[in-house]
DNA sequence: TATGAATGAGCCTTCATTCAT
DNA sequence: CATGAATGAAGGCTCATTCAT
């Protein structure tokens, strides 16, 4: 739950401050993924950030060195914690491809798009280029495994004959950027766009649907 | 139209100097919009935008009473100029509809996806919550057009029977998706990774090609 | 007498602990001394303080009421306590008077010069006009005495007849001057110079003697 | 007079605003000069230097950089530039060395020591251990071409036989240590000490007299 | 007593905005 | 119209001080 596996605590020795204590720094990165993904770094200020997490600015700078600092930490603690669960996942699963393809933009979708987690997303995109190790870590931390994910889904695919051979290194663009555009959709542009209904779970069936006739025998 | 050429004006009386006057609010926009899209609105210092723009800081006040005003004056000045020739250019395409789709992406690529147009994009997402009006104006006049633009497209091909019918209005979104994320990819990432490559033209041929795949009678 | 030795507690009936507990304010402002010296009053936390003292910050408190209480303690526990030793052994001086400031001026290197306690004089130096309590205390418990025992030895010199009769008061501050200007030196620029040799003994003994003696041909 | 020997700017083409310009540099290290030695440089606030020098907390950032860099600037601004003019002088000298001396400590006294100036040595000492580089600068640009010039005058002396020979090296000890000791005096101690009168100009001619001729009956 | 997590006033620094020239 | 020196509100960060445990 917490990012260091905490022991349990309830018995004697652990006190209210000390309890607090354990859980101050996750509830700052929560606060400030909220506000970050809300209103972009350089707008977002620390004491907002602290005030969000109920305690004062000063706290902050007891667990995060610096407001860059905790951007990273924001950053890193919301990512690639998913990919051994999924790789997992994927080694283990049963069906066909077809099938496997649409549990994954699903449980994206329910797991991480549907949360403000994938506001993250939009929010390395936006500060990319003033924060460029960043985007380094990123694109190793996540966009590279998830984009070794959806090939290995594809090829698995293409090797038990379910598709015709295409060049997987682009089709997996064509995944990843529903999700990439579902990120900034939740983020950014529905929270203001009043028309425009949009039903991500309908969309990321026919997306892959459409997709995937186009990759199967015909 | 693109950023920096002027059509030549020498023809009528107009001096040198009345001639940058008149060019300094366009000078200023481009400036603008080239920071703003590079580094995000917050991050840009007003005193930059006038250097890039030779001018100094004073006379940029002349023209944009606030640097708010001077980010809804910069995605105003480049939206929706577009619309009408792909409006008629849409009235009289005469090959099919898969050709039409294609020439359609591709066009995109060139005229904006490829250029500095395409930082808009970028740029009212990651501003979109500080600047819900700007999103409004977007919406109105780049997102619903587009919408109907390439649903226009997709009817046709249903009307003429080259397409089986489907939901138009969620596979438009599957067309909108890589355009946005095509954008992304040019302003916030693809400066900063050094690795994954991605050749737009052919990644946008391959999309199509798949969807229309998945969209034609079998 | 000095800083950090402490007399042997073993024999009465005091715990480790308690003792400890006695100790902590001169552990404290023997820590605080240092730091304020090295660092200056501003410049040095009161953490840090604490931690060279092996206790918390708030045990800090326990003792001083504040960070000026702090440095006022130092500059206070610091003073005086030689004056009547001094005294004592310039009523019993037996040697000529030539030899007895000599003496005193070896003497003082070697007993405070020499040592943390010096740094008294760089401190009161150098926050003066932030303390002028304490530059009072500083002028009443040390300058003063000073000055006295200094003009008594010169007095001395001349009933003897060693000395020709001259103005001891300000004489006083040939001799002074000197004391200043080497914990300054030790205090100060000597840890940064790496250049700029200087040996306070030889140099106090050539002051003195050219003092007596002076430089022209007799 | 100011740093950068300015041209006359009585003439027409400069206006009020610029010739506050270049002179504000200096106005803001006068300031910073004399509430540096008076409250030492970590209780000094910028806004209170930019007050004193008649100008707002923005403007001193127009023209240091920051805190620090002004405290450099201020150091540098006010050393060393005497130099040149005192080893002409002692080129140029005609009386006997014993009348050098004397000329040497008088003006330091009115060109310096009863100026802020001197402060920059208590300045200097207080802070030293904060800004080592400062203290390099110190030494390189004052400390060591002051020692030269004291040696060449002592060496002057012996040469023409007014002096015996003895270690000059020392010697000069005798000298700085005093002029150390007054710009302590005049910036520390004296504003604080009511009672403990000095009279500067008397106590560098007998410090010097005394030096010269000695203390003991010849 | 001792601890150290928490506080928040205060300071350095930035930068959008103004205005005298 | 254009300039750029000047402003001052705002925000990141520090650290003396408090207080629950």
């Amino acid at each position: 739950m917490s990012i260091t596996a905490s022991p349990p605590l309830e018995h004697a020795g652990i006190h209210k401050r000390e309890r607090r204590k354990q859980a101050r720094p996750q509830e700052l990165l929560d606060a400030a993924l909220t506000l970050f993904v809300e209103k972009g770094f350089a707008a977002t200020k620390v004491e907002d950030v602290a005030a969000l997490a109920g305690v004062s600015k000063g706290t902050l700078f007891l667990y995060f060195s610096s407001k860059e600092d905790l951007f990273k930490a924001v950053i890193r603690s919301n990512l690639a914690d998913h990919f051994p669960v999924w790789n997992q996942e994927f080694d283990e699963f049963q069906g066909t491809t077809v099938e496997m393809l649409h549990y994954a933009m699903q449980s994206w979708w329910e797991r991480i798009g549907n949360t403000t987690a994938s506001g993250i997303t939009k929010l390395v995109t936006s500060e990319a280029s003033n924060f460029p190790d960043v985007v380094q870590f990123y694109e190793v931390e996540v966009m590279r495994p998830g984009h070794e994910l959806f090939k290995k889904i594809l090829q698995r695919g293409i090797d038990n004959g379910e598709f015709r051979a295409f060049d997987t290194d682009n089709a997996v663009y064509s995944l990843v950027s529903v999700i990439a555009f579902l990120s900034m959709w939740k983020h950014s542009l529905s929270p203001c766009c009043t028309s425009s209904m949009l039903d991500p779970v309908i969309f990321l069936r026919n997306h892959v649907n459409a997709l995937m006739h186009g990759w199967l025998h015909t």
